[in-house]
DNA sequence: TAACATTTGTCCGTATGTATA
DNA sequence: GTATACATACGGACAAATGTT
């Protein structure tokens, strides 16, 4: 795909943040490589077509988002690592996904409440009457946040699940201990929007940062389901597999 | 999902264009419904805590884009659509995923090449050497544009990819003209980006807005790769299925 | 009819942010 | 770094259209 170097004016985001997040952009799709050193600021006014302060106010903005690494007199660097992938199969295990690609993932607890289910959520679930429990999680993988999600349990199946994800940061563990052994990915559906105020806090994003939004349907082994949930993925740290390619 | 009014300041996004997104995500998601009528702009003001000449920007904005209208003495309102749903199967065609939802899809061919593939377009259709036919396609649903794919082609395989494409504005029809019958879905990556300049050109949208892309890999009976393409949705427009969910 | 409340549309001025030369 | 032009955001005031009393 040609990277084309178009400015948009007067539309509400600033030209430096559009070049800002277009080098994002190039670098977590590996069109430009980790620990390269970046053209100099000229060089970059002239190919965006732009002042060089508008350039030095982008790299300012990358640089403290840590995408980019200046060093006195040597030049500006990509920091950056790959994205990651996450597979989706029947059996989908957050950890294990990410097992092959990162040392250590963490699960941890943001937010829980009982509630009334909304038609959505019931409707998912599968839930005639009765209380849903809602946990807001948030997952790190090498200490970089990957993702937060907002999950729905049948408050009459899993009624400990709170307690048991706050001990384990895993909905696998919880399901166990609730004698949910074993389940599967029945569904997702998979939708891309802007970070909201609490996607930009927890995945430390910029304003304006894209979130990949998977919204998923587990069911036990007789069919039942016994989660429903949204994940917020950053599209810039994450991509979404089906089948079985690899990234290239 | 609580919706939280949270603007961030002197972040390269207007205060106007943050406010439009969130109200354009909320119709969207379908939290607002269609035909309803938006709050006054002064109490939308007081909720985002932002002066009315603000709200009016964003209004104005997605206005001229087509979300909202705006009539004197009487209120906003939400002009809008709903979303459509891209279900992804083994047998992935454009035009009968679509063929449910809307009346009528169109293919049109925008621009082709023929190139020496890169390294992965190559990998990705198994080519050792030879070169790729390029196709540059926009479709549309009902006459409003939907997506824009970049594909790649052996041209070995099929010559005629550009002038079968032109004529039919469909790839299976073009496949079946190079004596490829039938065609199966091997892989796809899905991701979410910023919309570049070519996709705000054809997709009609504005700077900042976001588009899933969808990376594919078709292959032949045989299981040769026959087609890669990557494809561009509107992610307010379309969303992405995989198992057998339905939209609520 | 007339008076009124509600809501969008337009105009003024001012301070700050953004982008250029 | 300085100077200039324009976009953004705010505050206030009033006009225009609509619907209700």
């Amino acid at each position: 795909m040609r990277s084309s170097h178009l400015i948009t004016r007067n539309s509400g985001v600033a030209v430096w943040r559009q070049i800002a997040d277009q080098i994002r952009g190039d670098i977590s799709a590996g069109k430009i490589a980790s620990g390269v050193r970046m053209p100099p600021e000229v060089e970059l006014a002239t190919r965006f077509s732009v002042n060089r302060h508008t350039i030095r106010s982008a790299i300012a903005a990358l640089t403290k988002e840590g995408v980019l690494r200046a060093e006195q007199g040597r030049g500006t660097f990509v920091a950056n690592a790959r994205k990651l992938t996450y597979r989706i199969a029947e059996r989908t295990r957050f950890s294990e996904i990410l097992a092959t690609q990162v040392r250590e993932t963490k699960g941890l607890l943001l937010a829980s409440s009982l509630e009334e289910p909304t038609p959505e959520v019931a409707s998912a679930l599968g839930i005639a009457s009765g209380m849903v429990i809602r946990i807001d999680t948030m997952h790190t993988a090498d200490n970089n946040p990957i993702s937060c999600a907002t999950s729905w349990f049948d408050a009459a199946r899993v009624p400990d699940m709170v307690e048991d994800y706050r001990t384990s940061g895993s909905v696998t563990a919880a399901f166990k201990k609730a004698g949910i052994d074993d389940y599967l990915r029945q569904s997702t559906i998979i939708g891309a929007r802007h970070a909201d105020a609490e996607d930009l806090r927890h995945l430390k994003l910029s304003p304006g940062a894209v979130v990949i939004v998977a919204t998923a349907i587990n069911i036990d082994m007789e069919g039942r389901p016994v989660e429903y949930a949204k994940t917020r993925f950053s599209a810039d740290r994450m991509e979404i597999a089906i089948g079985n390619q690899t990234t290239f």
